[in-house]
DNA sequence: GATCGTTGGTATCCGTTGGTTACCAGAACA
DNA sequence: TGTTCTGGTAACCAACGGATACCAACGATC
């Protein structure tokens, strides 16, 4: 039987999935991988910034939440492909909602922000 | 003129958005404010294992960003309340959209965990 | 034959960040 | 007089993210 969802709760298991939401890399890496299967360094370069370290972390533990899939082929070198899960599409259809939100308000984000470095913030 | 939105590039301010719901304790606050105005220590009763520094920094990047207003009243002690504006309550909408999920989906994620945890994963 | 570049990582260090604790003012209450 | 409530700030410390270096194994280049 299950807890009742409570994601205020530190204990309520929703909270892990809202702590993986929580995640800047693991939101880029869940849009890049609905558009098209990417392997380890193809990801790396579309992906600003990231560190080879914190691309394997992430992707490794999206693995073991069954949102990500890892296939290795014995090609010389060694070739790893990743792409979703049925789970992790479901997930990423939801994220891209978010980004939506972003491109459309980004500029209203960036006026209250001058707002209110200007001193004076008065709000509606 | 705004330069083409790519989440994927450091530069864009896309990013800075994906960057804030890449906050834990952020994503919480705006479910939380959207479903009543609370004072500052009501919502540190609510939300389990935030700490004071924690929910006043949030709070402060929050009101910065035009998503949370705060108003204070002459009451003693002093009381604050904290509330959603117009543009927070958009990004709140969206946000509870992941909620949805993480509650719809969370056995399959434990799921998946066990599996991975128990060393042989294939997936689906 | 030595070096470089490619693959997909791991190991190490170090700075920033998050979290814990302590402390503050000011009034009511016991 | 001490305690509690309010909404914070300051200091400290562990933990996490990010940069750098390094690894094997092979192809191509010099």
């Amino acid at each position: 039987m299950l807890q009742r969802p409570d994601p205020f709760n530190a204990q309520c298991p929703t909270r892990q999935v809202l702590d993986r939401i929580g995640d800047k890399w693991a939101v880029l890496i869940l849009i890049m991988l609905d558009r098209e299967t990417l392997r380890f360094n193809a990801l790396r370069r579309r992906i600003e910034n990231i560190s080879q370290k914190m691309l394997s972390q992430t992707l490794k533990s999206l693995e073991r939440d069954g949102l990500v899939r890892r296939e290795v082929f014995a090609t010389v070198p060694v070739t790893v492909e990743y792409s979703l899960t049925e789970l992790g599409r479901t997930l990423a259809k939801t994220v891209e909602a978010l980004t939506l939100w972003a491109e459309s308000h980004i500029e209203a984000v960036q006026e209250a922000q001058r707002r209110y470095d200007r001193g004076g913030h008065e709000m509606n």
